[in-house]
DNA sequence: AGTCATTGATACAATTAGTACAATTTAGTA
DNA sequence: TACTAAATTGTACTAATTGTATCAATGACT
């Protein structure tokens, strides 16, 4: 049987911590389609072991998943890619939290250094993405 | 196992304060091969313990050698000496890492159940910002 | 003396690792 | 089937390691 995690790329020099590298990896590939609701992720220790890294690391990084509702942990079963999507929040907190996401993106991406244009375009692109995952799905 | 450390040699008389003199090694080392892309110099602490000097010595050292991207300095990891790829490597590095931020901003967006247009809109919006309050500083 | 650069002391923050525990599932066995 | 024990899985709390920030002490030079 082929090997179906998708293993990821760990850079233990980049300055960015292992457990945020794990989570944007996790959403990384959630929007991409390489994992899909439902999903069950490896555990813990074995992804730490994967990873080399302590099973702590990849246990911070699923609390974080879990906190954002993209991942449901489950205490002696696993941890999933959640199946509902959004909670709902009011108009106003919906407003703020984008704005909050939105300011966080763009102030790590112009500090590393990108152009406003490549900025947005990038922005273009992983909008573009979205919705063609999202297409094949309904297809299925 | 032979030291591997290379040990850096302080003149205490020379006039030249220790921390440029611990620049001056360092950068001389990896000009010379010693020290390589990648490598993890000692911990402050250690490397001052080694001198016979006070880590924030050191600490102000690795400062000024970070500041020049010779050096990475990650608080709780480690300080290691910058990677340095080939400059098309460099782009597509660069591209990638933008593409998992962007990704991750999107995907999160997304899942709270934010339109496209909205997540366009509000990245412009928060570009606008990020470019007016540059300009405020670059004025003072 | 006054001032400035250098170095030191101390407290702090971020990241990762260690250890013990709780919830759930699985396997064994009567 | 029903019960129990072990294995598997995530959680909580703590410790260790690392760099950061702030301010005080020192020393050289005017």
């Amino acid at each position: 049987m082929a090997e179906k995690k998708p293993t990821l790329q760990l850079d233990f020099h980049s300055g960015l911590p292992i457990y945020t590298q794990i989570v944007n990896q996790i959403q990384s590939q959630l929007v991409n389609g390489i994992l899909k609701p439902g999903d069950q992720l490896p555990t813990v220790r074995s992804l730490a072991s994967d990873l080399r890294v302590n099973f702590n690391t990849v246990a911070r990084a699923y609390r974080i998943l879990d906190e954002a509702r993209i991942i449901s942990t489950q205490q002696g079963r696993g941890t999933f890619i959640t199946e509902i999507p959004p909670p709902e929040v009011t108009e106003k907190l919906r407003k703020e939290s984008l704005a909050e996401l939105a300011d966080r993106f763009v102030g790590e991406a112009l500090r590393l250094g990108f152009s406003e244009r490549e900025v947005s375009q990038m922005v273009k692109d992983s909008l573009k993405l979205w919705k063609e995952a999202k297409n094949v799905k309904e297809e299925e």
